[in-house]
DNA sequence: CTATCTGCAAACGTTTTGCATCTGT
DNA sequence: ACAGATGCAAAACGTTTGCAGATAG
């Protein structure tokens, strides 16, 4: 559980609405949608609006809190998990797993045509239990 | 340079304008939006419009003749090789470029919780040649 | 000949923006 | 007190859809 010292280091305005947030994503492993966090916050905020979920989610963005994740296409799902990690993707039902496991690649420079690398997403798909 | 006998293999029809599209993707390794494809066609046929490109889109990539991408939040991008192979992005700029290089991973079953795991595909970050 | 495709315009879902008002610090 | 956040509505953006007319096979 984080406490408040914790959010007052973000140095960001701590709203309720920002702390409702931040509730519904800690330890959350569903990688939700900007809908997702709307409708959850919704229930004890129903003046809350999407731009101010958008807005704290960049904010949350900017300071390191969250990763967006561009796994959907058409809509944006956001990690609050901001460690290096991977996922796995039901091809059927959306749904996405961690997979919490350093893999070390080496690209061939001869490959990388001049580019600097400095990170990787790998993207595993396949079917899960429930769709199978 | 695919020929005619190619393109009729793949079942469907070749209007003007799928020609038009296939040329264009044709050897095409800047994986192009739905955009940038118009906006060539346009340049033959004035009164192309989106609902063709992606209905061609669409088909192509049911013939397996295309893969959609999700690198690019907010927006699609399409790549017409279809054998497995990842991505290096820059960043800065959204240049892409193809890493023909198969990549053996293990994913432990303990991870996995009961998926069955068909594909994968990298996203390497980076900052190319020209941005740096 | 006819199943399929084109092109227009309208609709859609997601994200962004402008702005008046409000509030955490 | 005031920098910055909220909430509403409108706009922006990429994509999809409905349909009348056109065309590849």
């Amino acid at each position: 559980m984080m406490n408040m010292e914790h959010y007052r280091n973000l140095k960001i305005k701590l709203t309720p609405q920002r702390l409702a947030i931040l509730g519904f994503l800690e330890g959350n492993k569903s990688h939700p949608s900007a809908e997702d966090i709307y409708k959850s916050v919704l229930k004890q905020f129903p003046t809350m609006s999407f731009a101010t979920v958008y807005n704290t989610l960049e904010a949350l963005r900017g300071k390191g809190v969250l990763k967006e994740l561009t796994i959907d296409p058409g809509k944006k799902r956001y990690d609050p998990d901001n460690s290096s990690h991977h996922h796995l993707i039901c091809t059927k039902c959306k749904k996405v797993i961690d997979i919490m496991k350093d893999f070390k690649l080496s690209v061939p420079e001869e490959m990388a045509q001049g580019f600097e690398i400095k990170d990787k997403h790998i993207e595993f798909y396949g079917i899960c239990k429930k769709c199978r």
